[in-house]
DNA sequence: AATGAATGAGCGTTCATTCAT
DNA sequence: TATGAATGAACGCTCATTCAT
């Protein structure tokens, strides 16, 4: 099975004003998600990035006007390189549905058991209850994914209506997305990753192979 | 069906030291859980807990010697409460297995739509990477609400294994804390809820059913 | 040779108002006193008192108005039981003004090996730099010292005029005082205290016996 | 007679990290000295040392990361100003044991009335008590201090054992150190000093001169 | 006689930010 | 580009003190 792993970042400026060597800017940025990673959000500080990348916090300045500026383009470079990394992996999977399911199921599951999308993600589920921003790009990166899976379920299963295919592409992502906090780096469940893929695989694929039209919405009434 | 909602939580002093009268003692725990979903652990300060409870944050120090230990005291206490919730719940459920695996769900779906769980569990998940005090009582927590899927499987389909139980109760739990981020307070899908409810209900159910012994672990060869 | 040793301390409250009930004041007292003896004067606070005499700080208030007062009422009883302590050694002392003479010495240098002398005596010298009232009591019980000396000069050698015992009693209470941070409680020259008082002996002994009228003054001419 | 007084302290950062500009480094410490001996140490803060210096308190940890540090530093140069001063005075004092004596003698006594040195020694002992880093720095002092009378010594009587030396020299210091409480910058007796220096001079000329071998240790069987 | 509860002032320290160089 | 130097605001925390009980 091909190998799918999210790319270093590749930071580019906002449109605006950032014609600074990107040289810098790009340090600056990656340093930063080094401490947030390592430290987390409520230690990323101006002084401890520049630590990371050797320079005085002064300098920092130079680059983004003020923190928050600093902290809106990283995340909006953290989230972006997935968004980068999906599509990537949804271009490599060829044409058998089944596999592309596979393949993303497994992109998924493997990326989340990475230190950096373990650490990451809670903070920005974290934040993206207080930050417009943040929830912004997070639900966007979440649309995204979602669509694949829609796109997925509908090549499975032609006859399943949009809005059931919504729902179940949202289950699917959610059951794997909420597999962060258990089986992601540093987690008690990591080591049983693979049984954790197996049961993914089969059980999602029944899922929208033997989704009846109307069996979602329908079995809304019997609630 | 049952209604089921975390009660408020009841804080009660540390064994050793704090005797203090349990007024002030739990007025500063409220503000802080206040101040905690409203502002974000990052700004969870002494001075914004006092303002809040309508105190000067040096008086905070006679009711918790630091703040890690009102910290501490605070998560022990929203943690326990879920614990005390699901073991209600299970309590209340009755014989019939089917019938306790919806409630369960439905306490888990219904409570992750309020303001307090969306906005705390995140914070807690992102803290829990970089606290072992946080990671132990929330790995606690789950442990719980795991075991509790797991004896509704168990009764449900006495013929898998209890690794293969273990991995399909983690399935189920990972599945449901997912959807906070989803369709949680304030967040885009909290409208479908009751889809993501019927959408629950029928394919754990059917999950647990038809699950024959050794599928899970078997299917780790195929893959 | 008999054994001069400062006796505890002996707290009586001041004339004016303190008729509160002996016990707890002098309890507060002696704790105050064993605080700065552990602890310093920087660390003499209300709540290491109070915790040393097991009260609350609350607590103190009712025995004493301010920490001033306190500590005033502390110094003035420490420095008082110095007082007492000379004056009953001379008491002891007998006629011959050589063995008066060696009784003092051997006290004082006995005394300042006592942790509690050595611990005291500097934060009394280095407050006396900056408050008034330490300075008085401070001075008051040197000067009471230097008296002794002065009487016991005027028996061995009365031909040498009032000025020049006065500088001669100066030079051997500052000599023996000087020797606190030499060979006092914990100090590279206490092993050594031995050899100390035998030169004190004899060399204050001779220079008093040897001393010619007009020689002190005289040399300043010289000078 | 030569005039020795203890020159402004020439602040050397520390070998490690303090590369900062020497002007504020010594401004801070400059600042910080001039509290200590205007307040006394329980003053000494940094909020006051920012004042004194025209800074604001923050900025003092842009030169000393702890106030520990500052103090440290601050300490450290001050006891090493008097090391530089002592040993100028004797490289001054020409070939005459006699006369080097006179002088040592001289130049603490004079300097033991300057409102700096008055002020800072009794904070220094107060604090060896509770601090080992001031401790050690003060004993190395008195020990740089004690083996120049043990030269002079050695010159003037060759006669006599090291130990016996040693202790006439512990002697003599201990005898014009204890001087400071006496007749230092406000003390009663600073306007005697001309006396106090005669028969200084007069008595450790002849304490040294007449000593004969053994007498120290010898009288000490007689005891 | 003692405590609980609270407060205002001040502490050392960290932080993002500014600005001249 | 980068740093040195500075600042105001806020932080967690300690302190002496007050006052009702």
């Amino acid at each position: 099975m091909a190998k799918f792993t999210v790319p270093d970042l590749k930071f580019t400026p906002r449109d605006g004003g950032n014609a600074r060597g990107h040289e810098g800017f790009e340090m600056v940025l990656k340093a930063a998600l080094q401490v947030l990673i390592d430290e987390g959000y409520k230690d990323l500080t101006l002084r401890r990035i520049a630590a990371e990348c050797g320079m005085k916090a002064s300098n920092i300045t130079y680059y983004f006007k003020t923190k928050n500026e600093l902290i809106e383009a990283l995340l909006e470079a953290v989230v972006s390189s997935y968004h980068g990394t999906i599509e990537a992996a949804m271009d490599q999977a060829g044409d058998d549905p089944e596999l592309k399911l596979e393949n993303l199921i497994t992109l998924i599951l493997e990326d989340i058991t990475t230190k950096k999308t373990t650490f990451i993600f809670p903070e920005l589920w974290a934040l993206s209850n207080h930050s417009p921003f943040v929830k912004k790009i997070v639900n966007a990166l979440y649309k995204t994914e979602r669509l694949f899976f829609d796109s997925i379920i509908k090549e499975m299963n032609p006859h399943i209506s949009a809005q059931e295919r919504e729902i179940v592409g949202l289950f699917i992502v959610a059951s794997l997305e909420g597999m962060t906090v258990f089986a992601g780096y540093g987690k008690p469940y990591k080591k049983h990753m693979p049984l954790i893929k197996n049961i993914s695989y089969k059980f999602f694929g029944e899922l929208i192979r033997n989704l009846r039209p109307g069996e979602v919405e329908g079995a809304l009434s019997a609630a």
